[in-house]
DNA sequence: CAATATTAACCGAACGATCGGTTCATAACA
DNA sequence: TGTTATGAACCGATCGTTCGGTTAATATTG
């Protein structure tokens, strides 16, 4: 009917009802997630919940801003900005897939959104400025001949942004593969070829 | 008030109430999208889009159900089992895209889908059985030698087909990239290098 | 062929349930 | 004692769905 004891319970932190949100959100879903879902999984009521953030969407917010906030920051790391633009991709897709497992549940919120509304349109604006950035740096390697590819840099930077990112659909820590295996096979996957290439060269 | 002189407009048949739902499903996101959106796509009332499907999940099941269809079609083509398997992988990872570029929003429909319901459960089952028959696939080519890959046959496969399927989020057809190019953009990603392996060699 | 009966296709209104969100009282903490 | 954190009760809106009624098309009958 109240306040709980501090010594039952220390009260909640922001940072932790957007951590049971986020997780609750990966599992069923943003839109099928009710507020009343997540004060339950919270062990609270969905009034208590209210007192904590002032709507679904602040939620959302946070969410997003978690994933958005950790790829810009690799976009800073300096194996990010020197050296070859090759070696540059390859270090920000293999910190993207780290990001993709460490922060899984805010990452699927923000490739889940559809844009619907302001907020997920904000959300997708700055998705869209990291997939730039991606492609830019494509072009760089392609013009430094370090890269030979055949299609577009922002097709390349799509295709490889995806299959990154399509981990969060069915990756579980703890599970069959690890983290690391993870980061070695999606660079695996976009830098090597599985075939005999001399055979069948596609890059004469 | 009542029904339509056929001179003015045709009575809608079922798969086009379909190709209307996926279509704004693909757009809006399932649960996004009520009833009510639907009836207004179509230009009827929400109880006469009631005349034509029993229930917004029946309008899920046959979204899926196309897409499924489609995929279970592809592994029974002939170049999907004669041959070595390599050739065999190639040919669905090349149909899988075009399926992707042609049932744009059932496939949506599928890849979305989360396992809240029961309906929801059977249909990631299905396609967790596809996701099997690539796996299967991929291991023979490994044991016929026409594949070297340094991940599990599992991981390589969840990959590929995650790159290929990453496309329904963002490929609209007459878009800068066509269907045709696309195809061989996923193959390309996957199966070529784009970097020099003599220099640093990957599969030594 | 004209009258009649039946079915197909639609609409307006309303249902109960659930949604996101609010108000207010109350107990614990500082 | 004022602030913080909670629960009980509640709100209007919207959800998926249903129901009663209406008209166009079609099949049957005389």
């Amino acid at each position: 009917m109240a306040r709980i004891s501090n010594s039952v319970r220390q009260p909640f932190r922001v940072d932790e009802i957007v951590d049971i949100a986020v997780g609750v959100f990966l599992e069923r879903g943003y839109d099928a997630t009710s507020m009343g879902d997540l004060a339950k999984a919270a062990g609270i009521t969905k009034s208590s919940f209210y007192y904590h953030v002032s709507s679904k969407e602040e939620l959302f917010e946070l969410g997003v801003g978690r994933a958005l906030d950790a790829l810009f920051l690799v976009l800073k790391e300096h194996e990010s900005v020197a050296g070859p633009a090759v070696g540059r991709i390859r270090h920000v897709l293999r910190r993207l897939v780290e990001i993709v497992t460490r922060q899984r549940p805010e990452v699927a919120l923000l490739v889940r959104a559809r844009g619907n509304t302001p907020v997920e349109k904000r959300a997708l604006a700055r998705r869209k400025q990291f997939d730039l950035a991606m492609t830019l740096m494509v072009e760089q390697a392609i013009a430094e001949g370090g890269l030979r590819i055949r299609m577009e840099p922002a097709l390349f930077s799509r295709l490889a942004l995806g299959a990154a990112v399509s981990v969060v659909e069915w990756y579980r820590p703890g599970g069959s593969v690890s983290a690391r295996d993870l980061v070695d096979a999606v660079e695996s996957l976009v830098f090597d070829s599985p075939v005999d290439e001399t055979a069948a060269p596609a890059n004469p």
